[in-house]
RNA sequence: GUCCCGGUAGGGUAGCGGACAUCCUGUGGGCUUGCGGAGCCCGCGACCCGGGUUCAAAUCCCGGCCGGGACACCA
């Protein structure tokens, strides 16, 4: 990864506005090389404001664009905000900038009018989907980056290797994944991390349960043979089978780098997380590294001296060592009295490491947002870059509550199981005379890994959720299946005709125009989304785009379309598929070409 | 108890300073012999309560009420 330029101060990650605007005098040149839809209308708006207050004599910082619902296609507020310091009205002054803005020298703004305060841009939809449309000729599904650049290490899922991932791990795995989809195709350089611990009292119970009662082998996955040996084990210690010392016995040992225990530790972490692998890969969601806590531990004493620096490190009577941080309550633990390591103080360590390499990003369940802040507050006292946080809320299933303890809990298995059975349901009742039994069990596979990951991902993080398997799979609604026979419509369409695409938009109707236009948002979505560091809004860009096309697709036949504009359609259709297919893998639903 | 996050039509959800509040579901009506209708169109229905800030508040601030989470020498 290249190193942070000095300069950056404000972080790695650039503001908006990452486009230069065209010049004026020459809004096609590079357009051809840099266009990206909509995100240059928005652009060309920009400037075209700026010339216009500049012709006014307006100076003012801040341009207030935004996306109105109907009135306009981009509209600026700014005429509100200068009423009070020119004395004049809005309405007036939305006037006069807008007669100021020459939109002759913009190739995408096909008109500006003031409107009682608003400066009101609409966008030559012919032009705008001319360009769109010749861009994704060119790319295909590359369309939609914005063009983005900076070095990221992203951390999520990180769930403890002492049993299968639940709904809640799930959440965490489908809004991390979608986040790194997202940067990486905004343009950043993401690095993706799992971190794991290897080494806490909660591997030891698994060591000591394995030791002493074996693995279960009743062919399941290793990670709930895992969870199985766990939950043994804290009974055991629980009703004093086994006795409490053996387990700090062990993690002494440990430390003390005892070759057997360690080798217990080793393997039993290592079991289980070949079990999480599977279940991540079966849902599409990719890490660049698995990175173990135990290799921090040597850090952990640099990082406390650093914190003596900064004055907040306090010793308990007993030995302990804590750090008192300043706006932050709870102290913080980062040394037990028996001298061993606790977990904390090792993520600071991780986080001063990450920081090395770029800017961080941790995905995390609401449960750990205290402890994220205590390290975050830490790594500013000894001048490090706290990382950015994306905190989400709990999962809840209809059934109830849930307790890895109790072993009450929904794994992240049985719940895709259940998504497939029940795609495979609805595969079967429509298509079940015309595809093979693999046919169809491909198909549902598909459609269950995209149906929980649509649903997940369509939700703000901080809005606490219900998993509700019926809305997910359900073929009549907005959800994955919905988008996804959008995408195979498409390319239905598209294997049927027997002439090449074309880019023509002369004949283009309402119906069509407005489709480019969803077409042509997705690199202004993408770097949005992007810098907010938020999917949800591509879950409804998504729907909102294969929306467009079926009210399309109920306006304008294609293949039985008059011989001018049949090619012609075909080739909108071939951006739509292009276009949703990008936006559809950004979250991990797949674009299937038939379902 | 203290701190954090939520509270938008019957249920779910988007918007989080700007123009008549998005979409799904529900419910009532309509289209359709189709490029796979797994679709499309129309109607009904909502910003928790009270103050404040502002030209403008669902959106910001203060105070309530309700729901969830956190407050380990666990991770």
């Amino acid at each position: 990864m290249n190193e942070k330029s000095p300069e950056d101060s404000s972080g790695v990650f650039p503001q908006k506005v990452p486009v230069e605007p065209s010049s004026p005098e020459s809004p096609d040149k590079k357009t051809s090389e840099r266009f990206s839809g909509f995100l240059e209308f928005e652009s060309q708006v920009e400037a075209a404001l700026r010339e216009a207050l500049d012709e006014c004599g307006v100076e003012t910082e801040g341009l207030q664009v935004e996306e109105p619902r109907e009135a306009a296609d981009l509209a600026s507020t700014l005429p509100f905000r200068l009423a009070s310091e020119l004395g004049r009205s809005p309405a007036e002054i939305s006037g006069e900038i807008a007669g100021s803005v020459d939109a002759a020298h913009f190739s995408l703004i096909e008109r500006v009018e003031g409107v009682s305060g608003y400066v009101n841009f609409h966008a030559d939809g012919g032009q705008l989907a001319r360009e769109t449309l010749e861009r994704i000729m060119a790319v295909g599904r590359g369309f939609g980056t914005p063009g983005l650049e900076g070095d990221v290490i992203l951390e999520h899922t990180s769930a403890n290797p002492n049993g299968p991932l639940h709904v809640g791990h799930l959440r965490n795995a489908v809004v991390g994944d979608g986040l790194r989809r997202l940067l990486v195709k905004a343009g950043f350089d993401v690095d993706t991390q799992y971190y794991f611990n290897d080494a806490g009292r909660q591997i030891a119970l698994v060591a000591l349960g394995i030791e002493r009662f074996g693995l279960p082998s009743d062919g399941g996955k290793p990670d709930h043979a895992v969870a199985r040996v766990y939950a043994r084990a804290n009974s055991a210690v629980e009703d004093g089978e086994l006795p409490e010392d053996e387990v700090s016995r062990l993690l002494t040992e440990y430390e003390e780098g005892v070759e057997e225990t360690v080798e217990a530790f080793r393997e039993a972490v290592e079991v289980c997380l070949e079990g999480i692998r599977e279940t991540l890969d079966r849902l599409g969601v990719v890490h660049d590294s698995f990175v173990e806590e135990s290799r921090f531990v040597d850090d952990v004493d640099s990082v406390i001296e650093r914190l003596r620096e900064a004055e907040v490190v306090e010793a308990e009577e007993n030995g302990a060592l804590v750090a008192q941080l300043p706006g932050i309550e709870k102290e913080l633990v980062l040394r037990r009295s028996d001298g061993t390591s606790v977990y904390s103080s090792k993520d600071i360590a991780y986080h001063v490491w990450k920081a090395e390499h770029g800017g961080t990003i941790d995905v995390l369940g609401s449960d750990h947002k205290l402890q994220a802040q205590q390290v975050g507050k830490a790594l500013e006292l000894i001048g490090v870059e706290p990382p950015e946080l994306v905190v989400h809320e709990f999962v809840s299933l209809p059934g109830g509550s849930m307790s890895t303890r109790r072993g009450t809990f929904v794994s992240a298995d049985e719940l895709l199981d259940e998504a497939k059975e029940r795609a495979l349901g609805e595969v079967e009742e429509r298509r079940g005379g015309e595809l093979s039994g693999d046919e169809m069990e491909r198909i549902a596979s598909a459609v269950g890994v995209s149906a929980v990951r649509f649903f997940m991902s369509r939700v703000a993080p901080q809005k606490p959720m219900e998993f509700d398997m019926e809305a997910a799979v359900d073929f009549e609604r907005q959800g994955a299946p919905f988008v996804q026979y959008a995408y195979a419509r498409c390319s239905g369409i598209l294997e049927k005709a027997d002439e090449e695409p074309v880019v023509e938009v002369s004949g283009f109707g309402e119906t069509e125009l407005a489709l480019a236009l969803q077409v042509s948002r997705l690199p202004y979505v993408v770097r949005n989304c992007a810098l907010d560091r938020e999917i949800h809004p591509v879950a409804e860009y998504c729907v909102d785009l294969a929306s467009s096309f079926n009210e399309f697709y109920r306006d304008c036949r294609v293949l039985d379309a008059p011989e001018e504009t049949r090619a012609a359609r075909l080739g909108l259709v071939e951006a739509v598929r292009a276009a949703l297919g990008g936006s559809m893998e950004l979250l991990g639903v797949e674009p299937l070409e038939s379902m």
